[in-house]
DNA sequence: GTCTATAACGGGATAGAC
DNA sequence: GTCTATCCCGTTATAGAC
């Protein structure tokens, strides 16, 4: 079912999981997605246009597994679900590999590219408000502001944790204790005022 | 007083300013530097020769401006030092815009380079422990993991927020007011021990 | 919508003179 | 140590057939 565009972004994804944005080449990605070069320029523009939508897609590709609930379970509690949300970014399987990757990449990236940037600071915003109101869930009470504040901090830390993860300089468990060992301190800190 | 390779080196980081490593050309760079390409090749080999020596470069640069001390003024109370080797980071000025410039594009280009890899993991390091030292210093009875995992999250968060005010997603004064924040948030962690 | 073929260009790297 | 000249490869993007 998987159409040629979406077929062609999932190639997109390993390839620049594999080689990053600035190792990636049409033709690879050709080869990889089981498609010509011309068909990519056709669906998709230019290069540029290729990384727009890869980050679109696993803008929703991320959405899905950090919020998957098993059918059945028990409701997550709020405290949980951010947890979830977080924790879920970490985690050595190829398609995180892959989504962690192509966004560190695209966040590089925008620095020198005005397109992306809009792109980028647009789905940024988004993930930062959703952690904002995990937040806000467990401390209703806490100030908006502080809310910010607080998701800003903890999107940020595991970007860059991420980020050291992929370049080998820290194990992904060390990792994972770090952002639970945040969240905790955000929150006493959200439970004091 | 600056050799040529120190000239080439403060060429490089100020076109890994504009460009990013992606967008590095060798001949643009001997342009800025005002020398020939041939010249570059013959100090530094390669491509990946002139980055590698450019991240030694503004380590030491970075090292030298978030240390710096005005001689005669009183000296600085351990938590002040902590804040200033944190936040000199966060200025709007051309020598800290190049420097994080160019970190994080080396940061980037790490995940898939493995000389590359080895130096970044080797100065992140250094600059972490640099860290601890200093909350220890603020806390001499926090265990050192503990003054570990502080300063892997406070260098984590700076990177992260760099990233996003040189990608203008962040205000810089906001991004300041995040450390500082965080810096209050790890000092009280470790004081309640 | 999809492919093949190719135009057009950019840029890394080296040879060799001075 | 430094420069000029140039080789040569890889890559993006398009034209045109099917």
């Amino acid at each position: 079912m998987a159409s040629r565009s979406t077929q062609i972004l999932e190639a997109a994804a390993r390839v620049i999981a594999r080689r990053g944005v600035r190792g990636l080449r049409v033709e690879e990605l050709a080869e990889e997605a089981g498609v010509s070069t011309g068909l990519i320029y056709y669906h998709f523009k230019d290069r540029t246009g290729i990384l727009r939508h890869t980050l679109e897609f696993i803008n929703d590709r991320a959405e899905r597994y950090t919020t998957a609930q098993d059918p059945g379970a028990e409701p997550l509690s709020p405290r949980e679900e951010l947890d979830q949300v977080l924790l879920l970014e970490l985690q050595d399987t190829p398609e995180v590999r892959e989504n962690s990757t192509a966004w560190g990449e695209l966040r590089a990236s925008a620095v020198f590219d005005p397109v992306l940037r809009e792109d980028l600071a647009r789905a940024t915003l988004v993930w930062v408000q959703e952690v904002a109101a995990l937040l806000g869930q467990v401390h209703p009470l806490a100030p908006a502001a502080r809310l910010a504040s607080a998701a800003e901090r903890l999107t940020a830390l595991l970007e860059a944790l991420s980020m050291r993860w992929l370049s080998g300089g820290l194990a992904i468990d060390h990792a994972r204790t770090l952002v639970s060992e945040a969240v905790e301190v955000e929150l006493a800190l959200l439970g004091r005022l």
